[in-house]
RNA sequence: GCCCCGUUAGUCUAGCGGUCAGGACACGGCCCUCUCAAGGCUGGGACAGGAGUUCAAUUCUCCUACGGGGCACCA
């Protein structure tokens, strides 16, 4: 069972939100919907839903472009390129929508609703108290037009609802599932206008999908849900709707929906641990997909082009794929193998280089290098993603490596509630810039009890691995956000669960025993020349 | 709580009524080897459970369990 084409040219899009991080969820949803386009010669969009004007910023949005340029998708149209059915951006288009959200008032699909918010959590009070679905209670919608419309003229705060059916049921066809029965007793009204004037997602989405041309929405899972609204909003305006992929969610390792606590979800992360753009394409079209060669021998190693050229939707398998670093790594190493050697040490300094960056970490490590041998060292954490703390890993609990009597010595707990607390405060920042890094890990540290340095000091050694390092403010600047963020997370599930770090510990202390027992052994048989027997080997499996 | 989706080893997957249930990551062993990787060979490990349909169910249907998602003036 192939996806229906029913229209040429096949035409998709992503709809990324601009709020936060570039997602890897996104890059996959991307991936197949660049590829299914590809595949049938048709376009692929890029629209930028950003509605949410709380939330939503520049910033997150050129990071978007940025990240989905690395891992090497490109769009036929978008708000940065241009295009015939723009703008592109959700924000530019508040008119559509508010003429788009008229007509539906005029054929009586939707109504105004003056609920106040306030009025709305009672209400779902009410309704969990008597086990009702929560949900709007249609308090509004028998509002004769009149009355709305004086209202509205008035002044009064408003949104726009659609008018779901009470009775019967909504069939989504799905290309991946079939037909997906839902009964709309349990769809409410949803809202399409926010009283800011902007339209929620399901409006904008329709009603950008139809002006664009849309022919496909492959998107992920959890928009199944919402999928008979939009299907009644097509049907209010008398449009056809597209064809519906749901694709499945990624995943945790623990199979929850893939998130940011759990899992580095930045693609400025990935980029930034040196994973090559080619080499996550390739991890991501393995997720929930696979492609086999004429032999039927399964394929792992593959790149855009050859999955755009046998690309079949329909093997979409729909377990959630858990997004598994191991697997990742082991693609990037094929990769590398791959590559020519004089491409290797090219692409190594190129990625060096990325962003300039190596100007400020060469200032930063500049004092401390005592030859260019050492720069590496020095600068090694600057380059990484992940970091293994190993015996360092003691330094992360706050007061507990301080020299001074009186130190407060935090508890593990505490001491992952400290790098908790600067996680959210490191969240929270709008820009990265050094002084407003500098006042949350100012902050954190204060808030912990603990002595400014030493709680520093686990910081440095959450971030940089180590207990020296370059000015902490300065090296946390330069780290970056992503990888700072990850490293922190890391650190603080590290810490709180102790017992990982205690077996890495363990592991090098064996080391550390069977060194020095080689070496005395050698010491104790020592005359004034080696002893031709030579001492015990330097057994890496000791206990 | 209600609704929807899903369920092959720790993980990614092949399978689309009859297969010794195949491959990959990870893990163990052996080989190669100055080390470490890489590579080669090899080992253990899976159809969630129960009914039904059928000559025959991993495959079709239903129930249960488990997992996930959704139920916003967020997307």
């Amino acid at each position: 069972m192939a996806i229906p084409v029913p229209h040429q040219p096949v035409r998709v899009r992503i709809a990324p939100s601009p709020t936060g991080d570039p997602h890897v969820g996104t890059a996959y949803i991307g991936l197949f919907n660049a590829a299914f386009a590809r595949h049938h010669g048709g376009q692929f969009v890029l629209r930028i839903e950003d509605t949410d004007q709380k939330r939503s910023t520049r910033s997150s949005e050129e990071a978007i472009y940025k990240s989905l340029r690395w891992i090497g998708l490109n769009w036929d149209e978008g708000p940065d390129v241009g295009g015939p059915y723009g703008p592109y951006r959700q924000s530019e288009r508040s008119a559509i929508y508010l003429r788009h959200a008229q007509l539906l008032l005029d054929n009586g699909s939707a109504y105004r609703c003056f609920c106040t918010a306030e009025r709305m959590e009672k209400v779902r009070i009410l309704q969990r108290a008597r086990k009702e679905n929560p949900g709007y209670d249609g308090h509004c919608r028998g509002l004769p037009r009149d009355e709305a419309d004086s209202r509205a003229a008035a002044g009064e705060p408003h949104v726009y609802r659609l008018k779901m059916p009470k009775d019967g049921e909504t069939v989504v066809p799905d290309a991946l599932r079939g037909q997906v029965a839902f009964d709309n007793s349990q769809i409410d009204d949803q809202v399409l206008l926010k009283s800011d004037g902007l339209p929620t997602y399901h409006m904008a989405n329709v009603v950008d999908d139809h002006l664009m041309h849309i022919t496909h929405v492959i998107r992920a899972e959890e928009w199944i849900n919402s999928t008979p609204k939009h299907l009644h909003l097509y049907a209010a305006f008398g449009w056809e709707p597209p064809v519906f992929v749901h694709m499945p969610l990624l995943r945790n390792a623990d199979k929850s929906k893939i998130s940011k606590r759990k899992n580095p979800t930045s693609l400025e992360f990935y980029q930034r641990s040196g994973i090559l753009p080619e080499a996550m394409l390739n991890f991501l079209a393995l997720m929930g997909y696979s492609r086999k060669d004429a032999e039927g021998n399964d394929l792992e190693h593959f790149d855009f082009d050859a999955l755009v050229s046998d690309l079949d939707l329909s093997r979409i398998s729909l377990g959630g794929p858990v997004f598994d670093l191991e697997k990742l790594k082991w693609i990037n190493g094929i990769y590398l193998r791959a590559m020519a050697p004089a491409l290797v040490a090219e692409r190594v300094f190129a990625w060096y280089r990325e962003e300039e960056r190596h100007a400020v970490v060469g200032h930063l490590v500049q004092e401390r290098v005592t030859d260019l041998g050492n720069f590496a060292h020095h600068a090694a954490p600057f380059y990484a993603g992940s970091l293994e703390y190993g015996l360092n890993a003691r330094y992360l609990l706050v007061g507990a490596t301080s020299k001074k009597k009186t130190a407060v010595r935090l508890t593990a707990a505490a001491s992952a509630a400290m790098l908790e607390d600067l996680i959210a405060r490191l969240e929270a920042l709008s820009s990265w810039q050094l002084a407003e890094v500098e006042a949350c890990a100012r902050a954190a540290a204060q808030a912990s009890g603990a002595a400014l340095g030493d709680a520093l000091m686990a910081i440095r050694v959450a971030v940089c691995g180590r207990p020296a390092s370059p000015p902490l403010f300065e090296s946390i600047h330069a780290i970056g956000r992503a990888v700072t963020l990850v490293r922190l997370r890391l650190a603080a599930a590290a810490v709180s669960e102790p017992r990982t770090l205690l077996e890495a510990v363990n592991h090098a202390q064996a080391e550390v025993d069977a060194a020095r027992r080689a070496l005395e052994a050698a010491q104790a048989a020592d005359g004034p020349v080696a002893a031709p027997a030579a001492a015990p080997p330097l057994a890496d499996k000791e206990a």
